[in-house]
DNA sequence: TTTTTTATACCCATTTACAGGTATTTATGA
DNA sequence: TCATAAATACCTGTAAATGGGTATAAAAAA
């Protein structure tokens, strides 16, 4: 058993979410809650600081993405976990947060008791998961298992100009190639997300947020 | 001065946020929460038996869309107010709330303060946004003037089969029309979107949420 | 009822894209 | 240093898309 109280700090953008978590947390005689935070540099500066035993971690924050925050503070401060919060579902983005870093991923309509519950394993070193992105981990959908798509500088630049409705006459002219260059690029953007169009690639590169 | 409390609902499908609300506003006085739902259909049942004088209703919700709830609700209770609670800040999805009967808008990271000055007005009856509300209202990006493109239900169809890259000719096979009329419904889909391929076609859909 | 929109279909000329190759130079990693 | 990846460029043939028209029947709206 620990002697001293569990230090926990929230970074969160919504007021009101910060607003419940702290009125969810101030009765467990365990947890002390040392700080809140709207944005993560503020946070950042105070785990220089400060010993945080558990980060209560928004990941759609205005000032910085959420992955680059959790490496930033596991390399600040890597006794401190992390457990993520959020609205985003994909398999993908929950995957990303642990390996760098988190001990957990709750989705934010977790029920006040699994919030509990999973801040506790946390604090017992644990990684937890609510129930619904158990399921999500434990059944993977369709798309989950198509490994992101690698592009070069080049082809990324040639993507967007596609996305923007250029030919490839136009673009090789832009960007000084010849016509049979962006041709190449083109079909190896095909090739590696396996499309035959650009009706196709432009569809998935917008979903995969590629543009 | 009215006498009597005013009744005020929370909908919601995040309990931390339900549970941030109930704590900001349960020193209030002049508020009385008389219940909070993490979905639309619970509350639609509660409102045809019960006073409800103004709801923070969460526009993402997991049953129902917000605008479709926000008629719904002024259908059975014309004279509760509406306060939409909502991460989207697109003006269009903010003026589509105002025309279906909400009495304001509020971005979920408004403060504390703001959220209660909000609460306020509406008992009121007076139409309020937050500070950032009223910042996208009165600064319209480049695309809000774009007026919504009508597309009839064939060109709905034909786009989703043209952004899965199918071509012209298997469309055609598929709805068992002429590949010329498919072609036309193409040409028509590039004249409404005023884009010049399908790269910039599928892109703008996209981003539109029209696939 | 008249007008407009929707869905259908056709024609022609031209441009653009795609498939399936090969090949060279320059970086970049192992 | 050796191998691999990236960026460049070329060739040929075919398929598909686009632009700019016209036109008609049916359905929906005014």
């Amino acid at each position: 058993m620990l002697l001293h109280k569990v230090t926990l700090a929230i970074v969160d953008d919504h007021p009101v979410v910060i607003e419940g978590l702290q009125n969810i947390l101030k009765n467990h005689d365990r947890i002390e809650i040392v700080g809140s935070f709207i944005n993560g540099k503020d946070f950042i500066s105070f785990i220089e600081n400060s010993k945080v035993d558990v980060v209560l971690l928004d990941i759609s924050l205005p000032d910085i993405n959420g992955i680059a925050l959790c490496r930033e503070i596991k390399k600040s401060s890597p006794k401190t976990s992390i457990l993520a919060l959020s609205n985003h579902d994909e398999r993908s983005m929950i995957m990303k947060m642990i390996e760098n870093g988190a001990s957990g991923y709750l989705l934010k309509n977790t029920s006040v008791d699994e919030l509990i519950r999973c801040i506790e394993e946390a604090v017992n070193g644990n990684i937890t998961f609510s129930s619904a992105v158990k399921e999500i981990i434990s059944n993977p959908g369709l798309g989950d298992f198509r490994e992101a798509v690698r592009l070069t500088k080049r082809e990324k630049e040639i993507l967007s100009l596609v996305a923007l409705g250029k030919t490839t006459q136009t673009i090789a002219d832009e960007l000084f190639l010849s016509k049979l260059t962006v041709e190449t690029h083109r079909k190896h953007l095909l090739q590696k997300f396996k499309v035959k169009n650009v009706a196709e690639l432009i569809k998935i590169a917008s979903q995969d947020n590629l543009l």
